[in-house]
DNA sequence: CCAGCCGCTACTGTTTCTGTAGCATTTATC
DNA sequence: GATAAATGCTACAGAAACAGTAGCGGCTGG
């Protein structure tokens, strides 16, 4: 697969504007988790996976390459690690845990009631 | 498939833990580009297809459902539009755009340095 | 020499996604 | 009341992505 870089074609848009390459990278299957467990400390490869509830190492092999040519993470001696462009992305998701929290908390208390937006 | 809701079994994760559910969710394709298409303003599930890059119509409904079992999405007489705790979320993603506008042009200025986190 | 960790790669089978076609229903127009 | 246009989908087949397990070659320390 071609690497996710803004300028390249994103999946979906054709414009390769680099909110639609960013949300492309995005929301292949692991990402977003690869990069909240780094958020968390770096890691080497094996115990990333372990950290990623064993996702197959071929999978994760296949991120890690998409996220190193994006320059979010890389990779030394003492494994991976969030880039300082991947640590600003990482902050950006900061809050999402807990949002997660109120969002469980407000489906748990009142499963039916929804407010629409504006 | 089933619902991605707190307490259900995510892909990953054994826990159930929001925010893995929400990761999960998340990271599902087009997930979170509908999200943003919707940040931008209530749609039919015409028009929120062809903002979408004309996105299957059997995904986007298979997506919609998802999301609306979250409670992130309704649906009424005037299309798709995010509820209120899907405009707080959206919201989580507002200065994405801003920041992926710099990613993509730090990686065109300096292509081959990356700054290591921490 | 052997054990243990490292970063992967190969392979097979399943699941998910894509792309096109078209249906059933409602609303508006003649 | 026929026609047209928009709505929200659903069916189906082929392609692509993913999952799960096994194992390789390289390095380090005992």
């Amino acid at each position: 697969m071609a690497a996710k870089r803004p300028g390249t074609k994103a999946r979906g848009s054709s414009t390769g504007r680099p909110i639609m390459v960013l949300l492309d990278l995005l929301g292949e299957r692991w990402t977003l988790r690869i990069l909240w467990e780094l958020a968390a400390g770096r890691a080497s490869f094996r115990e990333l996976r372990e950290r990623c509830d064993a996702v197959s190492p071929t999978l994760l092999n296949r991120r890690l390459r998409s996220l190193r040519e994006a320059r979010l993470i890389d990779h030394a001696g003492d494994g991976y690690g969030l880039t300082e462009k991947g640590a600003e992305l990482a902050a950006e998701f900061a809050n999402l845990d807990r949002w997660a929290k109120d969002w469980a908390a407000s489906l748990v208390t009142s499963p039916e009631r929804q407010k629409r937006h504006g």
